[in-house]
DNA sequence: CCTGCGATTTGCT
DNA sequence: GCAAATCGCAGGC
């Protein structure tokens, strides 16, 4: 990897499964700003949206599953899953072991590799279209199905904490997007007056 | 620019 | 059998 350009900030600091240790919501906050590599490839996350146990859009609320008990288990795994039958969804699972909670990533700024996303995205996209949506990063970063329950805090994949040297970004709150169930809970962040925030994202 | 719809798989009821 | 945490394209204004 020695020869891919660094355009992110490799001597931020590491974020560990502790990080994760709690509810979503702060954990969603906190993530607007950090970096999600994987495979080397990724960038800024700038939106994210909560999803709590006691939760009717999020998908443990039903109950314990075999698609949903990694969200019962310990934080810092990942938990993707396919949505509408072509999209594969990436989320962070968060809050002590035996709680169900989950941090969606939806929209990433491009910074490391960003040809190689342009390519598995398909031709002719500007860097704003890469990683846009929580479909679109997904098949930007190639994060596939059975990478769910994988650790993110281990390689391939990296998450790496804010900037000390930068301000605190501004974090603007709305609902969340797509969801027909708790769709009035403003609980998706975004980082105020980012260009790659997803479309229905203002 | 904006609206509407089809694609396509999984997992639960 | 059906709904789903989406996306991209076609067509109209």
């Amino acid at each position: 990897m020695s020869g891919v350009a660094t355009r992110g900030s490799s001597r931020l600091a590491p974020l560990d499964e502790s990080f994760f240790d709690r509810p979503p919501r702060p954990v969603a906050q906190d993530l607007i700003g950090c970096e999600l590599l994987h495979d080397g490839v990724g960038g800024r996350i700038v939106e994210t949206e909560a999803y709590e146990e006691d939760d009717p859009a999020c998908h443990a609320f039903i109950g314990r599953t075999g698609r949903t008990k990694v969200l019962f288990g310990p934080p810092g795994r990942a938990y993707v899953y396919l949505c509408y039958g072509i999209h594969r969804m990436l989320n962070v699972v968060t809050d002590a072991d035996g709680i169900a909670a989950a941090v969606l990533i939806r929209a990433i700024e491009p910074l490391e590799g960003v040809e190689l996303m342009a390519e598995r995205r398909g031709g002719g996209r500007s860097a704003r279209e890469l990683c846009s949506g929580p479909g679109k990063l997904c098949q930007a970063l190639a994060i596939e199905l059975e990478q769910t329950r994988m650790s993110l805090v281990e390689p391939p994949f990296q998450l790496r904490g804010r900037d000390p040297s930068l301000e605190a970004p501004t974090i603007v709150a709305g609902p969340r997007i797509g969801i027909t169930k708790g769709a009035e809970l403003p609980w998706r962040y975004c980082l105020a007056g980012s260009e790659y925030l997803s479309q229905s994202a203002g």
